[in-house]
DNA sequence: TTTATTTACGGAAACGTTTTCGAAACATGA
DNA sequence: TCATGTTTCGAAAACGTTTCCGTAAATAAA
């Protein structure tokens, strides 16, 4: 679009193409006169490089892709903050793209990002994702990619992630030392690595409590409102119902207080709920909601600084690093002892 | 970085660069044969065209640039993804900038943008922004521009926001009806037009129904939280104390609760509280916040479209539209009457 | 047969940079 | 004077596409 290039600047003073270039730049090569010359016209003009002749040339493209589920959603838009105060520290460029937790999505966007468009990719698989071969391919192009969050086990990758065991172990555990009896697991897709984790956890401090594990009250989520609603309905109108909920994610526990305002149920009295959550408004819930609040600035922040690491890292394709950053259990009134 | 490429395409198969080149695209000059067996090739490769070669030669990115304040934020994420949803569907690309409400940062980054980099742009104003001829400049390029929400009044180009004035309007006029005397209005910057609009709209409620306008209980608050809170908190300090609050924008309502928990005042017997906002837990909040709901994903989806709809014009630069979509009055315990 | 016309492809320029290479111009040392 | 070194710049290739133009071969028209 813009009609100031290198060629017009160079036009207007007298010189060659390449000696404007290197002007802007290196510009050891090129006496201090004409140097300021250069930039004193190029800043007069508002010249920017043209960023697809660059990258062309240099083959690198100052832009990283960020590849999430879904951006409303308090945990991935305070990453995407982090992720973004680096980018722009480094005068990088971030792509966004949304799988919607579609796994066909995550394959074309990822096959597509093969291209060059990026210099690496920050990925939070989708939930629908089970077979991880388009990683791998992705990975065999040699550009750098870092998981943050939903991760996966078997991909050599740098990681970022919350003590997410740790983490579930200490919910569960604050559930039944407020009394819970038969705490219910709300999560999404089983095979994020994350969720099992989580699962994992909470199996743990079940077992330590002598509690025994009880299939039926783990509920796997669609992305589907309408369905997880009537899903934790029918969990709640069991005979046998719980007196605990343990979401694994924020969105599955405002279902839940859904569903027990819908049903009479009173939070904490009749059923206490926790949740792995980044809510700005959990202390202002009804009742306020008892939380464990991920690092998620923080992890977006730090996967893009081992991106970055990897970036400026020339032929030496670094180890893996894997990064975890605690969670902080935040308790409030909706699992308070009755 | 991928190392199949047209050249050894075309290699492979003994064909000309340009031939596969079309063979890709156009194709009515090329054989069925030759065009199935290139593009057979292609797909087994798993070729993708180099996009910054496309570009510079083409002279078009294929991505759009969406520059927001923040992303934390329910208006933004939910916008966004109305205009991904548009991008996506047309094959194109998002390039997300923060602008963290600082002007110097949407300056610079409307600057850079000007490089060619984004065949268009979407924009909703940081609150900062007072000068704006780095928006103009900005169009002078030629570069198509929409704003959506946060618009300018004195630039001339497509825009897409709600009913501010209305919205305003109805909402005081509901707290009015609802037993308020004396409502206070919080806002972030007045130099944005929607704000402004917002405050007409307060203002002409007020008017109507008989209530003086007092410019102390109007409080225009930073994009810091600790201000904020102060700002609020001796705002219902005063001896006078306001017995409603109208916010402007979400994270003031959200504060102001905090206040009144904090002062032991009850909402809505002591303040009746209402707010633009598109929390997904308003109805869960203690009590339930009553809220001007914008329609945060259809105004993304629109300005996406009316975007694209100048990018497909080809040199006809098409008069700039104006839409409006209705916000919605959702009445909860926040402001009800006593 | 010769001359048009069509079909199917290749050559090469162009997009705007960056970078390698080389070469003037001038100074330095002998 | 000549050889050598330094400083400062320009020419040109290259990145991978797209596209304009040309042309050989095949077919149709004369």
């Amino acid at each position: 679009m813009s009609e100031v290039n290198l060629k017009s600047l160079a036009k207007e003073l007298g010189l060659s193409v390449s000696t404007v270039s290197r002007a802007l730049r290196d510009a050891y090569d090129i006496s201090a006169e004409t140097r300021q010359r250069v930039q004193a016209l190029a800043a007069e003009r508002n010249y920017v490089a043209n960023p697809y002749a660059s990258s062309l040339r240099k083959n690198q493209s100052k832009t990283i892709g960020v590849i999430i589920p879904n951006v409303v959603n308090n945990f991935f838009s305070l990453a995407i903050n982090g992720i973004e105060s680096v980018a722009q520290q480094k005068n990088y460029h971030v792509l966004i793209y949304l799988t919607h937790e579609d796994y066909e999505k995550e394959k074309q966007i990822l096959n597509h990002l093969q291209s060059g468009r990026v210099d690496g990719i920050l990925l939070s698989m989708a939930s629908e994702t089970k077979d991880q071969t388009h990683i791998k391919e992705f990975q065999k192009n040699g550009l750098p990619l870092v998981f943050f969050d939903r991760a996966s086990k078997e991909i050599e990758a740098s990681k970022v992630s919350t003590d997410d065991f740790e983490s579930a172990f200490e919910a569960t555990e604050h559930l039944i030392q407020n009394g819970c009896k038969r705490i219910a697991h709300l999560c999404i897709s089983k095979s994020l690595s994350i969720i099992k984790d989580r699962l994992r956890g909470y199996s743990a401090a079940l077992e330590k409590n002598g509690i025994p594990f009880d299939d039926t009250i783990i509920k796997e989520c669609e992305d589907d409102d309408q369905l997880s609603y009537q899903q934790i309905a029918t969990l709640f109108s069991d005979k046998d119902r719980p007196d605990g909920i343990f979401a694994s994610v924020e969105k599955l526990a405002i279902i839940a207080y859904q569903v027990c305002i819908d049903l009479g149920l009173c939070i904490p009295e009749e059923v206490k709920i926790i949740s792995f959550s980044n809510l700005s408004t959990a202390s202002l819930l009804n009742p306020a909601l008892t939380t464990v609040m991920q690092p998620a600035f923080e992890i977006g922040r730090t996967a893009a600084t081992l991106l970055f690491k990897q970036l400026e890292k020339k032929r030496v394709a670094s180890a893996p690093e894997t990064v975890v950053i605690k969670s902080e259990l935040i308790r409030r009134r909706s699992s308070s002892a009755s």
